[in-house]
DNA sequence: AGCAAACGTTGGCCAGCCTAACGTTTATGA
DNA sequence: TCATAAACGTTAGGCTGGCCAACGTTTGCT
């Protein structure tokens, strides 16, 4: 964008005004990561892999909201630099069981520390009160529009 | 996503509430636009035109915030369409001006119905207050946001 | 035994945002 | 006046995050 002139009607937009907040947080947020040689995704797996142990790549999908394809994706980038290992499953062979190494550890160490900085950074002009505020609206908002998007009848078999 | 299992430490950081927020009102806008044959750069391609008149290209990417080699694909599409008209500039053989057509302001006129309706989904659960204090919020955050990120000083080397 | 389901993988698409490079044309200023 | 800088349009590509379809393998259910 180069801002240069400042036309608009979509400007005063709640799905405009979100989109364009949100697109400063993530870039706020990739950048913390990216600085530690990270992304989004690669937090997200190793977070999940922390709270809950090893898994198979498909119930890390399920856990952390990353699709199956884009798990392999991630699986690799971060296999290649040790920071997760992928073992076949011995008791069930179509598995792979994919565990958090101590290098893996320490660099999700590394992006929660930037993570928790961007969150400062992106909420730097809000009083705590705001912050509050701005939090219960979004989680109504996600609320509301979660019940359809996110789970059909879903069972656990 | 699927949404099965639910641990998650970051779901509750403002970066993600809004970002998720934000995939959600992006999704209710892009399918209220595509559901009449459009996407939100022609939405902002088409306002641009119909609010400040026919211009240059480039100066239509200044104007409606799309990247220069964006706009050529977008105008591509809507002047195959016939919503849009591209033709030299007789004074300057650099720029083509493009200009809206009848057609294109009528689809203008749909899309703006069908963004107005999407605005109310995603604001739905929210009353006439609370929408009001997130615009505040969302737009305090902006403000404070985009004078960074807007125009820093271009050094010509 | 046979079929359905789960699993991992590949390859692709989409929107939005962005960078780099290139040829043409115009403007500037030395 | 002439060289150089700047603007313009275009092509090609990358990135993130979110998806879908297909395929072969393996497992589980009946």
């Amino acid at each position: 964008m180069e801002t240069e002139e400042t036309p608009a009607r979509w400007e005063g937009l709640p799905s405009w005004l979100l989109g364009q907040t949100a697109n400063h947080a993530h870039r706020l947020v990739g950048d913390g990561f990216s600085s530690v040689g990270g992304r989004g995704y690669h937090y997200r797996l190793l977070a999940t892999l922390e709270e809950r142990g090893p898994a198979s790549q498909a119930a890390l999908g399920r856990r952390s909201g990353i699709h199956l394809s884009d798990m392999v994706a991630t699986i690799n980038e971060l296999a290649e630099r040790g920071l997760v290992e992928r073992a076949p499953d011995p008791s069930d062979r179509r598995r792979n069981i994919v565990s958090l190494t101590p290098e893996g550890a320490r660099q999700l160490r590394r992006l929660e520390k930037r993570l928790a900085e961007s969150q400062d950074e992106l909420l730097a002009p809000l009083s705590p009160e705001e912050r509050q505020q701005l939090t219960e609206l979004l989680s109504k908002l996600l609320v509301h529009h979660s019940r359809r998007t996110g789970s059909p009848e879903e069972r656990w078999r």
